[in-house]
DNA sequence: CGTCGTATTGAATGGGTTCAAGTAGCGTGG
DNA sequence: CCACGCTACTTGAACCCATTCAATACGACG
């Protein structure tokens, strides 16, 4: 745990701005905000079901997910945040945690305390309304993984992930090109789309096979974006960008 | 469309005061909101994907629904609704709607303008809060739902439906006696689950066969109480209520 | 009393799961 | 430098929960 230096939280800027034009005293507060720096590996809890956090995180590095367990270790991932990503942003106003968070890769998390937040809020309202904003976005980004576990098909499912997470990632400046990391595993993606890992394998293969998408080692390519979306039936509506997606 | 009185924002001020404490200033100025009402038949759209709303929509009665449409007349409900909720309240700050809003019963509806609503919310930050609080239990419900159809089977995600939807009625003074009125049909619980009607159909039998439910006409009376907990795997924190839910 | 939407039942089909076994890649330590 | 072990990925085959198709029953309403 470390003292964050200011440039720590420009990926908290770029987030922002993705959603809602700041001033430049604005973005003073934000980046005079008080935060350490934790460091963690992959796969390691950061807040459990129940526990109430007296801070949020700021993702500055790696991949994290939400989630929920069930009976008989049924897990269900909820969304996954990168860089610029507020996971826990809820628990500001929700004191009890309703699900898990935890790091997919390697992580670095910028902790901001409540009280901090709540105080450059009220200070200045417009942040407050561009974060409001982005909880708002997670949430349409629910109703949207909810129509796809209830309504698509596994391959559909599949494909709409990819196209999800190559915009999300683009709009931070981690994505070009058609193209991304994507350091999650199959039994990952199955956990977040409701399948089998067995099945996400055989999908994946049919998603190759018809020339949609390919996979070099960590690195997600969509090498046919119109037909990707086609088969996924995607509307990057849902997502709020303040700018449009590609073709 | 007529003005609406005083009385009919009471509902919206109970909804509020179930999810955070308001001061008497506070509900006044929420009684002086201007409202104009809207009455409606049953299966009527509010909202259609893409509209660009310039007012929400405060339910007085009935029930309301969020959806998204498919390929192949595939419908996917997001999200019921009741008396007191506020169901397009994303709207304020997300100017495109990525989904439909239609009642699903015949239903009175209290018209108020962003604007108002968002001199309200600077005039009293602590209703802004509120409300903001209010989506962010919405979105609560959605990781919730999310999580049943990913993971819970058709007979759990079902009583997992009917828990919830007597626990927030129970919340605004709708329900009480583990008894409460249900005007969905078989079509409407399978959308909003991502199941088809013959499933729910045989779902329900089995529901009833075991004693944790009964159906009398559009009444909804859970039988058993802890047993339809056990069935759904239901664990009320995600509503988050102040007040605690029934043993 | 006919009609339309909803509920119910039966039978065939299918998408996805489960179980099981085998393979590939990679870091670690002897 | 290779053996070892761990994890993720891949493949085959049996099974099952839920869907689809189809027919019938019910019930409210004009």
């Amino acid at each position: 745990m470390v003292q964050a230096s200011n440039s720590d939280l420009i990926p908290l800027i770029r987030k922002l701005e993705s959603i809602a034009p700041l001033s430049e005293s604005e973005r003073q507060a934000i980046l005079g905000l008080p935060a350490t720096v934790r460091v963690l590996e992959a796969r390691q809890d950061i807040l459990r079901d129940k526990d109430r956090p007296s801070l949020c995180c700021l993702i500055l590095s790696g991949w994290v997910c939400r989630f929920k367990l069930l009976h008989e270790g049924k897990r269900q991932i909820l969304s996954f945040h990168v860089a610029g990503d507020i996971p826990d942003l809820s628990s500001l106003h929700l004191p009890v945690m309703d699900h898990g968070l935890a790091t997919v890769t390697a992580a670095r998390l910028a902790c901001i305390p409540h009280e901090n937040i709540r105080d450059l809020v009220i200070r200045f309202p417009g942040i407050g309304t561009a974060l409001w904003r982005d909880t708002l976005v997670d949430a349409a980004i629910f109703r949207e993984w909810m129509t796809g576990i209830g309504r698509r098909t596994a391959l559909g499912r599949i494909a709409h992930l990819f196209c999800e997470m190559y915009l999300k990632l683009q709009a931070v400046g981690l994505a070009e090109g058609y193209r991304c990391e994507l350091p999650i595993t199959q039994i990952d993606i199955g956990d977040a789309l409701g399948l089998s890992n067995v099945h996400v394998n055989r999908s994946l293969q049919a998603l190759r096979g018809r020339g949609l998408i390919s996979l070099q080692g960590r690195t997600l390519v969509i090498e046919d974006w119109p037909g990707s979306c086609a088969a996924a039936e995607f509307d990057a509506t849902y997502l709020h960008l303040e700018r449009p997606s590609p073709a």
